[in-house]
DNA sequence: TCGATCCTGTAG
DNA sequence: CTACAGGATCGA
């Protein structure tokens, strides 16, 4: 279910829960998880080596370990990640996990079974986050970055906004938010929105993976709690038929690469 | 750029 | 039953 913002915040849970333990033993439950590499050959890599520290890249969680080895988990649409304090007492969806020192269980849920976890050397992780784009986050994620990506490229704003490769972890949720925080049509071709819009879009971009963030965060340590923040980065997902809360319109919804946008079709035009 | 694919669950 | 799900990749 997640893009960066939820990553992240389980990518800063893990690091505190497991940061220098111990792999006692690591299980494979469904053998496609760790595809194209053996189940077999995980559990024997990770017997023995510590979690040195856990970052992430996009939507990617990096697990540097002794060694030199990285277990690189993907969470796909239902993945998650968490440690519990009995290993024995696993969710029944789990796909794999790992047995930490002290009992502990690092557990890698997935009901719908399409995330992927992979070890490899630094050189093959590096490998393969090569290709994502620059963190919105980052320094890289300047106004100028996004004017000459932009301008490259005549696909559907929401499309471009989603591609990995040009921005890294923006996904169907805060892609549509972003555009109607800079009012933009999600259909516009990318090249087609310059200057001061395009400026919108980044400040709308940072703001809305910052913000989303912070509630990752909270609704982690509290969860069931929506707050307020919340609503307000659900402006328009998953509100089809309903009212904008800016201008009244009702937020309708259009396919787009195969997948929901949704939109106020009176603030982005 | 569309559709199928990997999977399972849930809402209508 | 069908449609759809906060992802990504592949081939037509």
């Amino acid at each position: 279910m997640p893009e960066l913002p939820e990553v992240e915040a389980i990518r800063g849970r893990l690091r505190r829960a497991a940061r220098g333990s111990t792999i006692v033993g690591a299980r494979i439950l469904r053998p496609r998880t760790s595809h194209p590499q053996e189940p077999g050959f995980l559990e024997k890599a990770l017997r023995g080596l510590t979690i040195q520290d856990v970052e992430r890249r996009g939507k990617h969680i990096l697990f540097q370990l002794s060694g030199g080895l990285v277990l690189r988990v993907h969470l796909r649409m239902t993945g998650s990640l968490h440690v519990i304090p009995d290993v024995r007492l696993l969710p029944a969806t789990t796909r794999a996990y790992l047995e930490l020192d002290g009992g502990r269980g690092l557990i890698f849920d997935d009901p719908r079974a399409l995330g992927v976890l992979n070890v490899h050397t630094a050189t093959e992780a590096a490998a393969a986050v090569a290709d994502l784009g620059p963190e919105p986050l980052s320094r890289r994620f300047t106004r100028e970055f996004l004017r000459a990506a932009a301008s490259r490229s005549r696909a559907p704003v929401k499309l471009f906004l989603m591609d990995q490769k040009r921005i890294a972890g923006l996904g169907n949720i805060y892609a549509a938010e972003s555009l109607f925080r800079a009012e933009i049509h999600p259909a516009t071709p990318a090249n087609r929105i310059t200057g001061t819009r395009l400026d919108m879009l980044h400040a709308a971009i940072v703001f809305v993976t910052r913000e989303a963030i912070r509630c990752a965060r909270i609704s982690y340590a509290r969860p069931g709690h929506s707050s307020e923040a919340d609503t307000f980065l659900r402006a328009v997902y998953d509100r089809e038929g309903e009212a904008c809360f800016v201008c009244r319109r009702k937020i309708r919804r259009i396919p787009q690469g195969g997948r929901s946008t949704y939109f106020c079709p009176r603030c982005q035009k």
